[in-house]
DNA sequence: AAAACGTTCAC
DNA sequence: TGAACGTTT
């Protein structure tokens, strides 16, 4: 035992006892303090849906049995600063160490590095473990060690790495509780226990002092939604693992074969377990990995191919945080700058019509009611939804992104990110912009007889499986018999597909001439007043959608209202009841106001940094993730939350490393004045040349298919 | 056996 | 649309 004092395994999305690098280091450390923080206002727009947050209860209610049988319990806080609420932990109980799990999403980037750093300067030991990934981002270089720019480079370097992912952990066998059971109820049985470990232990910390607080997940008016869910899902680790090991014996070998259809029961149903890290990702893989020797020994190509299909997907769940961490913007802004001056249509009732899966496109409907009713839905799915809304109706995707958010069991911000990058053509190695997919004929692709369209469509069930993906040009008589009136029933298509191409086509010309525009300002040093424009301008979203779906028939098809269209990126919705309220401003301050070279902010431009990677140096992404979280720190300062980032508007990152079970983790400080000079002299690289002089292309929107090419 | 042609699927 | 793969000539 170190010093004598216990330690805190600050759990968060890492919901499970096997494979938890924190927790084992906890328990060989001696006693354990198990935590939990809710403090979901530090998560600004995206407080977690009704249905993740549902899902977050039962996991953890799982995770405290578990650790009871283990021979501890999960102390659990709410609170608006996870950090403030460790730090009171760290007193209550006196804990000299505090071990977690990385995240890398751009909030808990800073958060928990804020966290190391106060604790430290608290004389509390940290360290900080990879439970999420195979590798860590900062693991994967190309052979220049910059940070790869397309998924298939990305994922075959992966494969190919010298070291194998880490083998997971077996499930510590027994915890020594770092704190004294508190009898909530006069149980004679926890006061025996107690007495035992003080006996034990006599400088154990005192629960008394530390209470667990009552998490609220859920109001009384998402109760009877949430009863539903039990039924079909079963949250918490054990579940998981008995998910991940049905899938492996049953499913997997059929993957690429099923992959196809929309209603299958064939994916793995492990995306929910995964979010939450119920189930470990790189025994995923192991398990897998095994699995796919075993039938590349037998000649089973369609089964290796499965594997390979089934890794890609776990390999695009890695990339998504690789992207977070490299680029800590992407959930909120185009990778690929030009979008940034896509004329998006700001119309609320098509957005509405989307979400309430009307229209009167069948294959998007029934996904969009599926969605809704079920909070799931088949990776193909949403694929089709996202593309029709932002091809067809050509709606902000972050609005589409949001909504995602809000309704998915699995809802995950890096993956949805790059998901809606991918669709929107905001990505280098995404589909163009530029191609439309017809919902017809998806249709016919993932649901060829139409009982998925059915089975969410009641209102098109009689119509024939050589119709029902294309009502509009249904002849009459067919839709008589099917009880099927159009415009009342079911909608028309509320847009037309040709109109749409030639809306697209349209839009995107005014894109490129505003961004040529907008680059040739820069060039002549009069950016300033279109950027500044730019980012003033918000669109007003509206602010209480009702989610739910009304009854009425959306009779309006024939939209007259003009269309609105809007020159600039979207504030996220804010459609969840959260208090947390966001104003105006915060949105559109990405502020890229205070460095000039901020204007380029959703180009990653760090791809020829010359730093020596061999010292695992954060690369860019870093410095751009503490700017996002200024920008987070600001957004909690109009609420009166104190984060320390939040007085200066401009933030200096200051790097250095820590050890990690060998291994070397960035470690990044938000400081007083920007410089990310001083990140890569703290390398002892290129000193005198600032990141800007280094990047000539900084200012320019990089072809990034074409760079990527010829690196 | 090489080339031309068709099919499939994009993260 | 075009890269990758399979099939035909």
């Amino acid at each position: 035992m170190s010093g004598g004092g216990c330690s805190i395994v600050w759990f968060r999305r890492d919901l499970r006892v096997e494979d938890n690098p924190a927790l084992a280091a906890g328990v060989r450390a001696g006693a354990v303090i198990a935590v939990f923080v809710w403090a979901p206002e530090e998560e600004g727009h995206y407080y977690p849906g009704r249905v993740s947050r549902w899902w977050l209860k039962q996991s953890l209610n799982h995770l405290d049995s578990s650790l009871k049988s283990l021979g501890t319990t999960l102390i659990t806080k709410r609170s608006s600063d996870s950090v403030s609420s460790l730090i009171e932990i760290v007193k209550s109980t006196g804990a000299t160490q505090l071990f977690f799990n990385h995240l890398y999403d751009p909030i808990s980037l800073v958060r928990d590095h804020r966290a190391k750093e106060l604790l430290t300067d608290y004389g509390i030991s940290v360290r900080s473990f990879n439970a999420d990934l195979l590798y860590e981002p900062w693991e994967v270089n190309d052979d220049q060690g910059q940070p790869f720019t397309v998924f298939s480079d990305f994922w075959n370097r992966c494969l190919s790495m010298p070291c194998d992912p880490a083998a997971p952990m077996l499930p510590p066998k027994r915890i020594i509780s770092g704190v004294k059971p508190v009898a909530r109820s006069s149980n004679s049985l926890v006061l025996i226990l107690a007495s035992e470990l003080d006996h034990l232990n006599t400088h154990l910390g005192d629960t008394s002092r530390c209470p667990s607080d009552e998490l609220v997940f859920e109001d009384e008016s998402e109760k009877g939604s949430n009863a539903l869910l039990a039924r079909a899902w079963s949250p918490g680790w054990s579940a998981g693992d008995k998910a991940l090991t049905t899938f492996i014996n049953g499913p997997l070998i059929e993957y690429s074969v099923n992959r196809r259809k929309a209603d299958s029961a064939t994916t793995s149903f492990l995306s929910p377990h995964l979010h939450f890290g119920e189930v470990s990702v790189r025994k995923c893989f192991h398990l897998v990995r095994i699995k796919q020797v075993a039938w590349g020994n037998e000649g089973n190509t369609a089964g290796e191919e499965s594997v390979n299909l089934f890794l890609k997907s776990i390999g695009l769940r890695e990339y998504s945080r690789y992207m977070s961490f490299n680029h800590p913007y992407s959930h909120e802004k185009p990778l690929l700058g030009h979008l940034k001056f896509f004329p998006w249509v700001i119309d609320e009732g098509y957005f509405k019509a989307w979400r309430q899966g009307r229209t009167g496109y069948p294959l998007v409907d029934a996904g969009m009611r599926e969605l809704w009713a079920t909070g799931w839905l088949h990776d193909r799915i949403r694929v089709v939804v996202s593309s029709f809304f932002v091809k067809v109706l050509q709606l902000p995707w972050r609005w589409g992104m949001k909504y995602f958010w809000d309704t998915l069991l699995d809802a995950d911000l890096e993956s949805d990110a790059l998901g809606w990058q991918y669709i929107s053509g905001t990505l280098p190695d995404g589909r163009e912009f530029d191609r439309m997919d017809n919902p017809q004929f998806e249709g016919y692709k993932f649901d060829p007889n139409g009982e998925y369209v059915r089975r969410w469509l009641p209102e098109l069930a009689r119509l024939p499986t050589q119709w029902v993906h294309h009502p509009w040009n249904t002849p009459e008589s067919v839709l008589q018999a099917a009880g099927v009136e159009l415009g009342s029933n079911y909608p028309l298509p509320i847009v037309g597909l040709e109109a749409a191409k030639a809306r697209l086509q349209e839009a995107l010309s005014d894109m490129w001439q505003q961004e040529a525009a907008w680059r040739a300002a820069i060039e002549n040093g009069t950016d300033e007043g279109l950027g500044e424009s730019m980012e003033s301008t918000p669109i007003a979203f509206p602010r209480d959608i009702q989610m739910e779906i009304d009854i009425e028939p959306t009779r309006n098809n024939n939209n007259t209202t003009p269309i609105v269209r809007h020159q600039e990126d979207q504030r996220v919705p804010s459609m969840t009841s959260s208090f947390l309220r966001i104003e105006e401003e915060e949105e559109s301050s990405v502020d890229l106001r205070n460095s000039p070279e901020e204007t380029r902010a959703e180009v990653p431009t760090n791809m020829n940094m010359g730093m020596d990677t061999r010292t695992e140096e954060p690369n860019q992404g870093g410095v751009q993730a503490i700017r996002a979280v200024v920008n987070n720190a600001r957004r909690f300062d109009n609420f009166g939350l104190q984060l320390q980032t939040a007085d200066s508007s401009t933030a200096e990152s200051s790097s250095s490393s820590r050890e990690r079970d060998g291994g070397v983790v960035p470690v990044w400080s938000p400081s007083s004045s920007f410089s990310e000079q001083l990140v890569v002299e703290e390398n002892g690289i290129g000193s005198g040349s600032s990141y800007l002089q280094r990047h000539p292309q900084s200012h320019q929107i990089i072809n990034w298919r074409r760079l990527s090419q010829t690196g």
